[in-house]
RNA sequence: GCGCCCAUCGUCUAGCGGUCCAGGACGUUGCCCUUUCACGGCAAAAACAGGGGUUCGAGUCCCCUUGGGCGCGCCA
């Protein structure tokens, strides 16, 4: 088992699970069932200040939803500080890192010094050779590592290539403050040794300390994992990924009415490719996922054409899971006075019976929802301002004679139905929509919905009789 | 400022030196289907950032310019 692929996923639990961290998530999840390896969840929560427990089970809420299992139990971060200082004093105890005794007022003061004479604002390393013995008194120390001064440090990443970086312009980082507490830096290079971790994928806003925790990995003598670093998502305007852009959470994408599965395919597209492929099923991702074929150019996000595959998969799934998925999202939809609240069995059953005229109208959720409202309409229904016009304008006088002929109707099939009305079109010399549209308007309160003989059908004769009655003139 | 990364249609991308007058998808436009709206079908417009090299041959390799991005904390 020793050569099992180990992949990790670690969010800072600082608010909900970004779109990017998701997709980061994505990627390390196939990564690791492609393998048969394992994918594992640390929460870095070594932030006290901006870490919370609502963040924690939005993260792990959106994990689920995305349907992004990990292995294992989840690692918390904080709670190896113990093990982190362990390891900063057996850097120190080798010589590879030291006790550093500037104040923050100095390394601000070097910095801003450095900046004014166009150097780069790094530490100087002014206590790396000094005794502890010179400390002024009163200060706590930070340790930091005592880098490479000279030569390289070179990461062949699966992503970016072989990036090299000159150690001068690496400073010593610090791996413990004063206050006896892990850096990030530190902590994760302990801990993705102690989980065994073998390929790191993570955004490539972490580039940099990829060099950085090298050292501290070649410091202590470890193996350093794979690494791949993948662009971040950027938004339309290619700048930073803005809220109008799409920086929202998983939930707010579920809120916007997309399926996991869809939004999962929408992802795993941006970045990556499998030549001219567009749909993968869960399978087929696995299957197909690489890091060889994870592009290096950030990818703007499109709402646009998140929509559109939602509603492929949409139409293409059965009525019923499609049903299930409305049902599961409803109450993370936003909430609107002229719909149920709740979906009793009644309501679930007229849904499914719209089901087909339904899923081909909507792209999302939301679209299907909104599209089922005549079905739970109370009569007599609101017209919009186009249907009442198709009623002012002659309708009134065919719904009276279709009212008539449905009446007598024995047979409510939709191809009754139909008849009936093709054949008054034609006694009428109409065009069949001259008298199609009065009758949508009447049963729907609108000029567009599903084909008018399945509304019928749905709506049941009573129904559609009574609604006919309402607006016949 | 310094370091690093990136650059094919509006967008996501295929392309790993010749098979590319650059392919697919979304979006856009037109046509068809049609009771509305959709769906579906067909078609069109639309790109190798610019400049130098290397090579018999460059979207593909190298350099520069330009334009983006990321990083430079006792944050993660």
């Amino acid at each position: 088992m020793a050569d099992e692929v180990i992949t990790r996923f670690a969010p800072s639990p600082t608010g909900f699970l970004h779109i990017g961290g998701g997709r980061t998530a994505l990627f390390n999840w196939l990564f690791a069932r492609h393998s048969g390896g394992k994918m594992l969840l640390r929460i870095e929560d070594t932030d006290r200040e901006r870490s919370t427990d609502a963040a924690i089970a939005a993260i792990l809420d959106g994990l689920a939803w995305l349907g992004l299992g990990w292995d294992g139990e989840v690692i918390h971060q904080f709670r190896r500080a113990g093990r982190h200082r362990e390891i900063a004093e057996q850097l120190l105890a080798a010589g590879k890192a030291y006790y550093c005794y500037a104040t923050p007022e100095e390394l601000d003061d070097m910095r801003a010094k450095a900046r004014a004479e166009g150097r780069p604002p790094r530490y100087d390393g002014r206590w790396r050779e000094r005794a502890p013995s010179e400390a002024p008194p009163g200060i706590q120390p930070v340790i930091r590592l005592k880098a490479a001064q000279s030569g390289e440090t070179v990461l062949d990443d699966k992503v970016q290539g072989c990036v090299a970086w000159a150690n001068e312009n690496l400073d010593d980082l610090v791996l413990l403050r004063s206050d006896g507490t892990p850096t990030y830096m530190l902590a994760v290079v302990v801990d993705d040794h102690d989980m065994g971790v073998t390929h790191i994928i993570r955004g490539d806003d972490h580039l940099t300390n990829a060099a950085r925790q090298m050292q501290i990995y070649q410091a202590l003598d470890w193996q350093v994992p794979v690494m791949a670093h993948i662009p971040l998502i950027h938004g339309t305007d290619g700048a930073k990924l803005s809220k109008r852009h799409g920086a929202l959470g998983v939930d707010a994408y579920r809120a916007m009415g997309y399926l996991p599965e869809a939004l999962r395919n929408y992802l795993v597209r941006l970045g990556w490719s499998h030549g001219d492929q567009e749909f993968f099923s869960m399978e087929e991702m696995i299957e197909a996922f690489d890091l060889a074929h994870v592009g290096r150019s950030p990818a703007r996000f499109d709402f646009a054409k998140l929509e559109n595959m939602n509603g492929h998969y949409m139409r293409q799934m059965h009525n019923a899971d499609l049903l299930a998925a409305l049902v599961a999202a409803w109450p993370h939809l936003p909430p609107r006075d002229d719909l149920p609240s709740r979906l009793d069995a009644e309501a679930q059953k007229k849904l499914l019976a719209a089901m087909p005229g339904l899923k081909e109208r909507a792209k999302t959720l939301v679209e299907l929802r909104d599209g089922a409202t005549f079905l739970f309409a109370k009569r007599p229904l609101a017209l919009d301002a186009q249907a009442e016009g198709v009623l002012e304008d002659g309708g009134r006088a065919h719904l009276a004679v279709l009212l008539a002929r449905l009446s007598a109707l024995e047979d409510w099939s939709p191809s009754a139905t139909e008849s009936v009305v093709r054949d008054y079109a034609e006694e009428m010399n109409l065009k069949l929509g001259q008298v199609a549209q009065p009758l949508r308007a009447a049963l729907t309160g609108r000029i567009t919905s599903p084909g008018i003989f399945d509304v019928l059908d749905v709506l049941g004769r009573g129904e559609s009789l009574a609604r006919i009655k309402d607006q016949a003139g």
